[in-house]
RNA sequence: GUCCCAUUGGUCUAUUGGUAGGACGUCAGGCUUUCAACCUGAAGAGAGGGGAUCAAUACCCCUAUGGGACACCA
């Protein structure tokens, strides 16, 4: 038997440093066993998949040097490797199910939905929904069926309560409750699988023997259990890899810190650092050196000597580890190439030079005019403010519900920032060049400066994102549970 | 609220029953025109309580704490 693993990112938002991490650990357990690694890409969320994340999943991967065997972009002998070109493959699955008397159509509503999980809450205990209570009679099913309205096919599963004993690779037996298990939806009402038929059934074709998975999916694991034994397949291995967590233990999260890969190589570590860190987050190569290269670890690879903690990611040590890359193995010739294809290349020059080329007396003058942009944190104090002409609740609103609106864009684009500040401004009643100048001075560490939405857009997403949180640290300090709140509670009262 | 997983210094980890070791960070000293690097040293940990064992950080139970999951998101 080959061993075969995969990592299934779906498309949306920035690359996740988290989906690198299991993507590590699939890969380096496939290569110690002479095994495949492939990439799936899960974009069966119409809404919410992009082209343009897919596209920086590839590259930040293989920026990484995480490389695939099979995978959309290559090819391979079980594909489409994208879940959205395997509707039909899904749908006669889901079709089989239901014919087995192992699925049903489910025409419930989103509001009877919430009734009867209000209800289940109410009484306490168990909260899943079971087949039994979402079951309509045949009347009412034909009913709604003349009327065309939209429905699902859900799995059945068990009624009652009782042990299912799931098998992971670290943990042992893990025994969750039946009780806990819902009628899962298996095919939404736009006809694309939810991720707990897709990925069975693609683990299954694509001839997947081990599944290195993020703890979160634990819960999940019986309903995948289940689908195997109604199809009769059986089940890969299962390995539930220990989260990443933020300074405060939370799973990693781009709301508390820079989850983009994008970001990272913003800043400036070198792709062989961020894969050995993150190669140290829940493990450790046998003598237990803090530096080595992914070939290493693909040598040295043991699943067994993962361990369960979920781990903190450390920016600090992993600044070191950079360290040590940058000045043990990078000869003054390779450096220079490093500085060059980080940022200082024609690419990049020619983004900033409309800004700068009529801001600029001398060649010289360049270098000051756009440091900010080539920088990580910016060397900011309280004191950085004081020109500013707001007052401190003020201040601290403009840069906490900017960095709130700004989260929560989808894209990032030059406009589409532009009026979502401005907007803001005008909610706030704070004239434009007022609330722009603390974000100038986040962003690039001075009002003097261009046009700040493009400086965002130059520096990405979660360059400025943490820029501002830093800017609030800087003037603010941690903002307390009170503090916290009642900023919520401003911000929800805004544009109403 | 319910279920699951976890728990070694501030952080990452080693030790899978036999004196708790390493790394980051911190602090002190040295080297250095300065800073960094480098060298030396220091402080700092088995959540708590029960068990079985000659012996437990490691095995079992309880408690606590942290996290995760309970969607037509993955």
């Amino acid at each position: 038997m080959t061993v075969r693993t995969r990592i299934a990112p779906s498309p949306t938002g920035d690359p996740h440093v988290g989906t690198a991490y299991i993507a590590l650990f699939n890969l380096c357990f496939a290569r110690q066993h002479n095994g495949q690694f492939i990439l799936r890409i899960e974009d069966t969320d119409q809404a919410r998949s992009t082209t343009e994340s897919e596209q920086s999943i590839y590259d930040s991967l293989r920026w990484m040097g995480l490389d695939w065997d099979e995978g959309p972009d290559k090819g391979g002998d079980f594909g489409p490797y994208r879940q959205s070109e395997r509707r039909d493959i899904y749908a006669k699955y889901a079709q089989e199910l239901v014919d087995k008397g192992h699925a049903f159509h489910c025409y419930r509503t989103p509001e009877e939905l919430d009734e009867l999980r209000a209800a289940r809450r109410e009484a306490g205990g168990f909260t899943a929904l079971k087949p039994s209570e979402l079951k309509l009679s045949d009347a009412e099913v034909a009913k709604r069926k003349e009327a065309g309205m939209p429905f699902v096919v859900r799995m059945n599963v068990p009624e009652g309560e009782g042990p299912c004993p799931v098998d992971d690779m670290l943990r042992g037996t893990i025994e969750l409750d039946w009780g806990q298990v819902d009628a899962q939806i298996l095919l939404k009402s736009d006809g694309m699988p939810t991720y707990h038929l897709a990925n069975v059934v693609d683990d299954h074709l694509m001839e997947i023997t081990h599944v290195l998975r993020g703890e979160e999916w634990i819960n999940s694991a019986p309903k995948h259990k289940l689908l195997y034994e109604y199809f009769g397949w059986e089940m890969p291995q299962l390995c539930h890899l220990p989260l990443l967590r933020n300074p405060d233990k939370s799973k990693l999260s781009k709301r508390k810190n820079p989850t983009s890969i994008l970001y990272y190589q913003k800043m400036g570590y070198l792709p062989e650092a961020l894969v050995n860190y993150l190669g140290r987050m829940g493990w450790s190569m046998p003598d237990e050196s803090e530096k080595f290269t992914l070939q290493q670890m693909m040598d040295n690879f043991d699943v067994q000597r993962v361990s369960l903690g979920g781990p903190i990611f450390d920016v600090e040590k992993l600044s070191w580890l950079n360290s040590l890359w940058i000045r043990d193995d990078l000869s003054l010739d390779q450096l220079a190439d490093r500085l060059q294809e980080w940022m200082f290349n024609r690419d990049n020059l020619m983004a900033v030079l409309p800004q700068a080329q009529t801001r600029m007396n001398t060649l010289s003058d360049f270098a000051p005019l756009t440091a900010f942009l080539a920088s990580g944190q910016l060397p900011l104090t309280a004191a950085s403010f004081d020109e500013v002409k707001l007052d401190d609740d003020q201040l601290k609103q403009v840069l906490q519900f900017a960095l709130w609106r700004l989260e929560a864009l989808r894209t990032w684009e030059r406009d589409e920032i532009f009026t979502t500040l401005k907007t803001l401004a005008g909610e706030l009643d704070i004239k434009l060049k007022d609330f722009l100048a603390p974000l100038f001075i986040a962003i690039a560490g001075t009002t003097a400066s261009f046009s700040v939405m493009d400086s965002m857009v130059l520096l990405g997403p979660d360059m400025s994102r943490a820029r501002l949180r830093h800017a609030l640290n800087v003037r603010v300090g941690e903002l307390g549970k009170k503090q916290m709140k009642k900023l919520d509670k401003a911000y929800a009262a805004l544009g109403q």
